[in-house]
DNA sequence: TTCGCTATGTGCGCCAACGTACAATGCGGA
DNA sequence: TCCGCATTGTACGTTGGCGCACATAGCGAA
């Protein structure tokens, strides 16, 4: 679905020409590197990032130090909405969860582009739509379902974010992501290695079939899944005029 | 801080002169009885609402029926999202929680006041940061803290957006809100009873001691909060430029 | 090769919330 | 006034995840 092959991001990718090339000017291909925190909860975002084969957490820390991650971000989206929406700062940590490379952008710059209000503006709000929707669901899912479900969940929409079925992840930060114990995931990522759904070794998860994760899944992923597909539908045919496509 | 003696609704409130008269033609009052369903998930959404002094929740529906609320709105925040962000539809159930009254207009002219790019813009676009970050701490909230804890926010959180300290409200639907079971809410509520937190009688609740209500709280209904302060300060000596409030 | 560190495996008691069942209570209408 | 029903109270076994403790197993550097 989100992985296309095409190493790109969908955001970007969904606009007109003529908005693409002027955003071009701003962008910047940086690397994204395991654990790097692109945004801490409270500081002003100066920059906005577009994530082209990296995967981004959107985590809560609380008081005490716990965790839970609110969001994943791939090339589906950006990391920065608070740009656009005026607020500036964000309650969430942007932290990299998956190393790969994102093009990067002033602040300033997008908030511009949407401010004339074009195809950018319309798509960036979909976008805060979707993403909205997404963490909804997170609720939803914390509330309602089991860390087995959960972890396919999690896996699934990682993996769709990337260019391939692997992962570079300890059991450890799942966990933290997640908001449990790593035993926790350490029984349930045991589970699916055992019924051949996944294979790890050390910090390396590799998705060997995917049909059985998604059964073993609750609703929670494809909801949010065709959510996304409905609010941006990227493939280029189909965003010819997005306003008629809800 | 949302409650303050006014009736009326902050998002409107905020707006400078000219873009509440060019609104006000389009407002009508509408009554909200207990229980309504505004809008259904998945329904196109072609009105609006400014609650004044009525709470609505925003839910979610599995599939097996099982129900969690990802946010309160009252009069801090407006229903109907979706019809700026352009997705249309939400995913999410808007139902009355508490009675009362709002104004509401056609979705169509929001829409138009949004395009033109004025006050109301920034305005509804920090509302739609403001309740991003509280369906976060929903999530946050449902991952991390117990019954008790969340009992008390959802407490709090709903007189802050009522005119007085008395709710029209079930166990059964607050269980069905916080989405967990009634006799987990009879049980909750009866330990605020015991210590005067609370009075309660048979679908009608009153806060008696706010005070300790928010140290038995967690602190995600603080960091909501402070977070609708920092982007909605509906005062409207603090409100003259926003951009400069963040 | 060996050591040290990180990652994973496993077991245990504990607790909050669950599902279920049923009792008690109070309000409103006949 | 009394009945019926909605609401609240209580109990009991079950379960999923927690906190803790410690064992095992790989990988990389010396």
């Amino acid at each position: 679905m989100f992985k296309d092959g095409k190493k790109s991001n969908h955001i970007l990718d969904s606009l007109p020409a003529k908005e693409r090339e002027r955003l071009a000017a701003y962008l910047e291909l940086v690397p994204m590197p395991l654990g790097a925190v692109i945004h801490e909860a409270g500081a002003a975002q100066t920059q906005v990032y577009f994530p082209i084969d990296c995967v981004v957490s959107l985590l809560y820390v609380l008081e005490d130090g716990g965790t839970a991650e609110v969001a994943i971000v791939g090339n589906d989206g950006l990391i920065g909405m608070p740009v656009i929406t005026g607020g500036s700062k964000s309650s969430h940590r942007a932290i990299v969860q998956a190393a790969g490379t994102a093009l990067r952008m002033q602040a300033r710059n997008l908030r511009e582009e949407f401010e004339r209000a074009g195809a950018a503006q319309q798509i960036l709000l979909r976008y805060s739509q979707a993403l909205m929707m997404q963490v909804g669901q997170t609720a939803v899912c914390n509330r309602h379902h089991n860390l087995d479900q959960q972890l396919c969940r999690w896996l699934l929409m990682s993996i769709d974010r990337l260019p391939s079925n692997d992962l570079t992840m300890t059991q450890e930060l799942i966990a933290n992501m997640l908001g449990v114990r790593r035993e926790g995931v350490t029984e349930a990522a045991g589970k699916l290695q055992r019924t051949g759904a996944i294979r790890y070794q050390r910090g390396r998860i590799t998705v060997l079939d995917r049909a059985q994760l998604e059964s073993l899944c609750c609703e929670c992923y494809e909801a949010v899944r065709s959510e996304y597909m409905r609010l941006l539908p990227w493939d280029t045919t189909a965003i010819a005029n997005p306003l008629e496509a809800n």
